[in-house]
DNA sequence: TGTACATCAGTGAACGCGCGTTCACTGATGTAC
DNA sequence: TGTACATCAGTGAACGCGCGTTCACTGATGTAC
């Protein structure tokens, strides 16, 4: 009995929780990260401003918990996306987890500025951020692993590193995603940034006037970084 | 006599409108956009806060001009880069280029911000930024047609574009890059994403315990993007 | 060259608003015996 | 099973601050005759 009935004050408590981080996250949406008002939050929870403070130390404690969990949400869709997919198929596999990303961002625009766009001025986001916010990044690098141990990875021929970049990703190859060459490391990591890169570019309103079907560019987009990275059909 | 004395005025007038421009650049720096204030760019000015309205009828106006002065700084550096370069080193003209953009966006980090980061919420920029935010991608796309015209541009072999894709490539081939075949806009503007996405990653902080040589990382991706593009020494 | 008038930069007070955070408190829920 | 006590969510007032914008004004500078 005195479990339950401490569960039902914890349960009241998170959920709690849950409703003030999605009203947040539904101001995001209106006023942007760094105009975020503990205030509004409240007043629209139906609390008194002070009253967040039992759920939330600080403003910034809140902005890291709603971080937190766009990093996690976007790492999951990605990560379901690829579970979706037969194994062995690489370039599936990759498409899937392109689409997922990009489709995860259109539908959360205002989280995923959070995370990939402009940092917060003044907030300096902590330490236990990291692991979320690399989820992405390490199950594009584990497609390269598979690649790279199912012998699909096309090596570029006659790529050339200078020798610094190329003890960077010797290291990045060691100590993240072994067996995987670092010329194909280094257009992993070029493939990443562009993935990134063209999802802002679309979001933040740079293809305006520029593409007007925006699926079929990035598919194209995705078909070329798949081709770049070496992965072949 | 009369022409005169009325210059002075108009003189005294416009280096008040470049020093709170000035000022409000500084303060960008340090708030971020979003948080750009009036009063207290007046304050620092040493003017009363209603006195800014004399330069600017709103705040919305001096951001507008922050961002327009910011996109013209941008196109300058990198059309002065550009034309420090031997017209027929193709190559030669587009690192320049690069580099131009990625130091300018090191040096001036939050107008970088402003333009090419996450869109100020509830700030629409107005028709007159169109002109002066082009310039870098008009001048990429020069150079394009500047190789196609020179037959220095190796159209990449077996490439197959969507039809829908191909359509738009060749529709902005036509009004803005005459001569350039469409897989090489294709390219152009992925090269064009990847460039902004590149340098967004490292000056946001997402090459934190990535990439250590920044300078080196940068270049390699130059040499990549103009082998994609289709430049060839 | 001198005078009357118009233009314009800058002042200072005010309007009405919002913010993050602290603090002493009330009253309900949970705990220990 | 009942009672005394501890924990905790939520209140409401307050602190001290900042914001954009308007408005009637002063006084200096420029203009026309």
């Amino acid at each position: 009995m005195q479990e339950q009935r401490t569960s039902v004050r914890a349960r009241v408590r998170a959920e709690m929780t849950e409703e003030i981080k999605a009203i947040a996250r539904r101001q995001l949406a209106e006023q942007g990260a760094s105009n975020l008002s503990l205030r509004a939050v409240a007043r629209e929870v139906g609390l008194v401003s002070s009253a967040v403070y039992r759920y939330f130390a600080s403003r910034d404690e809140l902005l890291t918990a709603l971080i937190m969990d766009a990093y996690n949400s976007l790492g999951e869709a990605a990560e379901q996306a690829d579970a979706g997919v037969e194994r062995g198929d690489l370039i599936g596999r990759f498409e899937a987890v392109c689409r997922a990303v990009r489709q995860w961002a259109l539908d959360n625009p205002h989280e995923f500025a959070l995370t990939y766009g402009t940092p917060v001025p003044g907030y300096a986001a902590p330490q236990d951020t990291v692991g979320p916010a690399i989820r992405v990044t390490t199950l594009l690098g584990r497609l390269l692993v598979d690649g790279a141990g199912a012998g699909v990875l096309r090596t570029p021929a006659g790529e050339w590193l200078p020798p610094v970049v190329n003890a960077e990703m010797n290291r990045i190859a060691d100590t993240m995603f072994p067996g995987v060459p670092p010329t194909v490391i280094a257009r992993g990591l070029i493939v990443w940034t562009l993935l990134f890169g063209a999802i802002s570019f679309e979001l933040f309103g740079r293809m305006v006037n520029v593409i007007d079907d925006r699926e079929a560019w990035f598919a194209y987009q995705v078909t070329s970084m798949a081709r770049f990275v070496g992965l072949r059909p």
